[in-house]
DNA sequence: CGGATAGTCAAGCAGATATTTGACTATTTA
DNA sequence: TAAATAGTCAAATATCTGCTTGACTATCCG
């Protein structure tokens, strides 16, 4: 991962209704657009645009299902990201118990 | 901290320039202003505006003595912005070896 | 097929941001 | 006090970003 891909991970994160998006999907396991679009409070227009900054940063992960895409973050993009300003950052393998995961 | 605010540390992160400014001082310990400008390879003017933003959003901590001012990572921010975002991170108490800690 | 649900995309605008240049201030040292 | 070192600031420019609107595509269901 270079400086450039790392900055862009950060970059995904640095607007406050894509940190939302995030910060609610990392409580929530997995959540549809248009579910992710009214819990954030944003038209699903929007959602679509901060959807693909976020999934081509790698932050998050889609899936197709039916109608519906669901979406999850993606912790090792998180974890490459946050190592390098933080050589000896631990993260616990473990999920929160309320949260689901494959 | 608001979401705002934890969006504006990880907006002092998302330029490659202002990124590598922090992950060498990640693995430095403290710089002062003309050796973070000489190693990262900017200018002063340059450096004095991304340190204004790295220090707006207490992503680094400045000291001045004598005629230069030194700078370190604040690592409370990084470490509140980033529990956000993964809710069950945990963060090594000691700081590697190499560098020394106050 | 036709309608409903779910999401995409392009255009356009307004405001934010990265960088350079050159002049300015502050602190130390001779 | 004068020169050197260390950093700041404002202006200018070019680029990027966030958001809205409206038209478009994809999947499912009757």
């Amino acid at each position: 991962m270079t400086l450039e891909e790392r900055a862009k991970v950060f970059a995904a994160l640095a607007d406050p209704t894509r940190l939302k998006l995030v910060e609610m999907l990392a409580c929530e396991e997995e959540l549809c657009g248009t579910d992710l679009a009214r819990k954030a409070g944003i038209s699903v227009a929007l959602l679509s645009h901060h959807w693909k900054v976020l999934t081509e940063a790698k932050v998050v992960v889609r899936e197709r299902r039916g109608q519906s895409q669901f979406c999850q973050v993606k912790r090792e993009t998180l974890e490459a990201a946050f190592q390098n300003v933080w050589p000896n950052l631990r993260v616990r393998s473990a999920w929160p118990s309320n949260v689901a995961r494959g």
